[in-house]
RNA sequence: GCCGCGGUAGCUCAGUCGGUAGAGCAGCGGACUGAAAAUCCGCGUGUCGCCAGUUCAACUCUGGCCUGCGGCA
């Protein structure tokens, strides 16, 4: 750890509730590092329980990155993500310290370490919604359809029944004339020299930690920040607001279901997560696991990090 | 002790005039290139409490036993 080279990034990854952040904050005391949230939920101001971010004294022992940077209501993308990264990144480098980007949102690392391509076809709403009424007036399957001859390939790969895909292979399209299949293949560089660190958990005893944070966020809180958030006015319609712990809550303020069924929920969609978590990130080559366990003393953990990361 | 009801998937339960069984939830597997904590696709995982009897064939009928719950003593 004591050799990382100058363009040499860390990276964290693991699950939900597998303690990267905390693994982040204990490798700070021997290497000189700067945190880069990969996370899609941490981004947002004033979710913090639901998103089990890192304490305001924990943000101000190390420097952290790309959290509390958009309101609910605001677009956040993978691609910003990648802007933003990569010039955290850099930043954090000029200044003689090692970025080390920590999340378990595996689209974000796999296309910063990949360095997905920047085109410019951002989203366009309207062209969305119009897509949306014709799927509702024609069917989804009349939707794929239009696929056909203009991106043939993703025709074949996307299931007419998911829609956002379908959608947004026409939009990209649409946008720059070209099938966003063709970008599926694109392989580039790598531009940083990553030592990737994945935490691994026996799959049972993850499960008990998710039911067991599930409990703590409750007892810190949740609902009064999520009641706190719809009072200022934030629906919950948005994608924030359609995230883990916020909609399950939203639907409990409203009076859909009782507290307990909110609970059992979140818990339920949390495992889930770590479930489709698991299967992204078996198929990520490169990543050193580290195992991590009720068993295994944490120190043990953060050795084996600290060695790992110093290769 | 007696009476009644039950024992079928991890859980709650359905079912078969006798042809070895199916729902919900849970769970498991997979996809993923500008919403990814989102979105989408797929999969019953089973000594039908145990032992005997009747029958070509028993989860189903009969008898006994075990066991849970309720009631009466």
């Amino acid at each position: 750890m004591r050799n990382l080279s100058t363009n040499e990034i860390l990276v964290i990854t693991g699950p939900t509730a597998s303690g990267k952040s905390r693994l982040a904050l204990d490798l700070a005391a021997s290497i000189p590092l700067e945190i880069i949230s990969a996370d899609s939920m941490q981004v947002y101001r004033g979710m913090d329980i639901g998103t089990d971010k890192p304490s305001t004294e924990e943000q101000s022992r190390v420097a952290h990155h790309l959290i509390d940077i958009k309101y609910p209501d605001q677009e956040w993308s993978v691609e910003e993500f990648m802007r933003l990264a990569q010039r955290a990144i850099k930043d954090i480098q000029a200044r003689g310290r090692v970025p080390c980007v920590v999340g378990g949102t595996g689209f974000y690392i796999r296309a910063l370490l990949r360095d997905y391509a920047l085109v410019d076809a951002p989203p366009d709403w309207e062209f969305r919604r119009k897509m949306q009424s014709f799927a509702r007036q024609d069917g989804n399957e009349a939707l794929h359809n239009l696929l056909l001859d203009r991106d043939p390939v993703s025709w074949r790969h996307l299931h007419p029944q998911d829609q956002k895909r379908v959608i947004r292979a026409l939009e990209y399209y649409e946008a720059t004339g070209k099938p966003i299949s063709s970008r599926v293949g694109e392989t580039r560089a790598p531009r940083y020299r990553a030592a990737v660190l994945g935490l691994r958990w026996e799959r049972q005893e993850l499960y008990k930690k998710i039911d067991t944070r599930a409990e703590e966020q409750f007892r810190r809180g949740l609902a009064e920040e999520v009641a706190g958030l719809l009072k200022r006015g934030y629906s919950e319609e948005l994608p924030s607001m359609q995230g883990l712990c916020y909609k399950e809550t939203c639907n409990y303020l409203a009076g859909l279901s009782t507290l307990d069924e909110a609970k059992s929920l979140v818990m339920r969609n949390t495992r889930r997560l770590a479930k489709r978590q698991f299967t992204w990130f078996a198929k990520e080559d490169g990543i050193n696991w580290i195992q991590a366990g009720k068993d295994r003393p944490w120190d043990h953990v953060v050795r084996d990090a600290e060695e790992m990361a110093g290769r």
